[in-house]
RNA sequence: GGCCCCAUCGUCUAGCGGUCAGGAUCCAUGGUUUUCAUCCAUGUUACAGGAGUUCAAUUCUCCUUGGGGUCACCA
């Protein structure tokens, strides 16, 4: 059985790469009906903070993806830590280091003078006398001082380090007994069982440290799959200050979950020259041998195309209900079908579509004064008149079609072209000159709506 | 700087020795539309460079260049 995880750490708001990551991970493990954790890595006291985890939560809650079980916080996980840390002490595998910190530090400055790599010495590896006063020790365990450690990564292929290159006897827990990272991610994931880990490709050059840990607590060594970087327009690493970066920015903005699951399960990965997947098909396709290499670039453009495909295939029932955080009651109006068969071809996001509804459904407060310089001429009025003339007769309309009788009628017996009776009354509807077609809209709004806008429009401008 | 990773249109990508190098997006043009958008059609744009291997390299190998990641008692 596949088991994958997601462990973000709760320094701040799900980020659009930890979420791809998150995706992969979830994908991969619903796929063969497989397990998917969440696990929260807040053992840096100093740094993590609760708003930040239940933040992820939320965000995992608006997107649809389900994690198994409960949360797992590592900050509630210090007494599986300490015993495995006791265990690599008895064993010999980690021992005490009274290095201060000022020790460190100058030990640090010497070999960057002498050019060397910055590491640790080893000088309390196989230390044996009494240990100097007033110091709290950290914990650092034995790391192999030669000979190579292979990573097979499943998307990179084979990396091989040099143990002395990369490694030496790194700090498993602080001065304070707190665990660090590297040693509790390898102990977490495999207590949990987790045997395929997908993750962000900053991780390669401490998977050696993992493998460090899993080896000298005898577990079995998981499969890693390093997923490149999402890079920004500069080609650096994406960060906070490359726009939105936060998940939840896209649902203020008006994305649809659809869309931006859909925009990052194809930024790395792809399935021949599929483009649009729905969460089953995700399911069903995904196999992270096909993810990419190389980093790629975060460009938002595809998502929004994305966004509107997902907005024009969404039923009119979903639509209305996702129109409702902006003041929008459309759940029962009368002519929603109408409405939002005529929007939903027309936005690139909630938040567009919400606009387009008002702009519909509101009397308009201005006229764009470009528009009626260019369309509503002296002989406009003449034509609203007639085309008004005929609406206060005409009984029983409803329909989009019902409308554009009336026009056609006023077009047919005045001999004018549709564009002298569709231009002024759009701008008399609208009050601009692009927008719907005027059938729908007034359909929309109604008979005594749309007199009341001719009227108006009438009024302020003769 | 050490170590590691990467390299096809502007962007996301297909390609797994022989292809007119394909798709999508973006952009442009045309059609549809009273308008705008949608939709449809068409078009511009790519194998970083150099050596090999091979009858044949975008594809395999090496080098160069470029980009990125990582080097904590952070995660």
């Amino acid at each position: 059985m596949i088991v994958t995880r997601f462990a973000p750490s709760p320094t701040g708001y799900l980020h659009i790469g930890g979420l791809r990551t998150a995706l992969f991970s979830y994908l991969w493990a619903k796929k063969s009906g497989g397990k998917f954790f969440l696990r929260i890595e807040d053992t840096d006291k100093a740094r993590n903070s609760v708003e930040a985890a239940e933040a992820i939560v939320r965000a995992f809650e608006w997107l649809g993806l389900s994690y198994d079980g409960e949360v797992i916080y590592q900050s509630s996980r210090d007494e599986i830590y300490a015993k495995y840390i006791k265990q690599l002490l008895d064993e010999g595998k980690a021992y005490y280091c009274y290095m201060s910190k000022e020790e460190l530090a100058e030990l640090r400055e010497t070999q960057m003078a002498a050019k060397e790599r910055t590491m640790y010495n080893g000088k309390y590896r196989d230390f044996e006398g009494t240990p100097p006063e007033g110091i709290a020790p950290a914990i650092r365990i034995k790391a192999p001082q030669s000979g190579t450690i292979t990573v097979k990564d499943r998307v990179k292929g084979d990396v091989v380090f040099n143990a002395l290159d990369i490694l030496d006897d790194f700090v498993i827990a602080r001065a304070d007994g707190s665990p660090t990272y590297n040693f509790v991610v390898a102990v977490d994931d495999a207590l949990m069982g987790v045997n395929e880990v997908i993750r962000g490709d900053d991780h390669l050059s401490n998977t050696p440290k993992q493998i460090v840990v899993y080896e000298a607590l005898g577990f079995e060594i998981p499969n890693f799959y390093h997923v490149p970087m999402i890079h920004n327009h500069d080609g650096k690493k994406l960060s906070k200050r490359d726009g939105a970066t936060d998940v939840m920015e896209y649902k203020e903005m008006g994305y649809m979950p659809e869309a931006l699951l859909n925009f990052l399960v194809r930024l790395g990965w792809s399935y021949g020259d599929q483009e649009i997947f729905s969460m089953e098909e995700m399911q069903e396709l995904f196999n992270p041998k096909n993810i990419n290499k190389s980093a790629s670039i975060y460009n938002t453009e595809k998502l929004d195309w994305l966004n509107a495909h997902y907005i024009k295939n969404s039923s009119n029932a979903e639509l209305a209900e996702l129109l409702t955080p902006y003041d929008l009651i459309l759940t029962s109006h009368d002519k929603k079908e109408i409405l939002l068969d005529v929007i939903k071809e027309r936005a690139k996001t909630l938040k567009e579509l919400a606009e387009l509804a008002k702009e519909i459904l509101e009397t308009p407060t201005v006229y764009d004064e470009k528009a009626v310089k260019k369309a509503f001429k002296e002989d406009s009025i003449e034509v609203l008149n007639a085309f008004g003339a005929k609406l206060t007769k005409a009984e029983e309309l409803h329909l989009p079609s019902d409308y554009h009788q009336i026009m056609e009628e006023v077009v047919n017996e005045m001999n004018i072209g549709f564009g002298k009776i569709g231009q002024p009354l759009r701008i008399a509807l609208l009050g601009k000159l692009s927008g719907p077609g005027l059938d729908s809209v007034m359909a929309i709004i109604g008979k005594n709506e749309t007199m009341l806008r001719i009227a108006q429009a009438i009024a302020s401008h003769s």
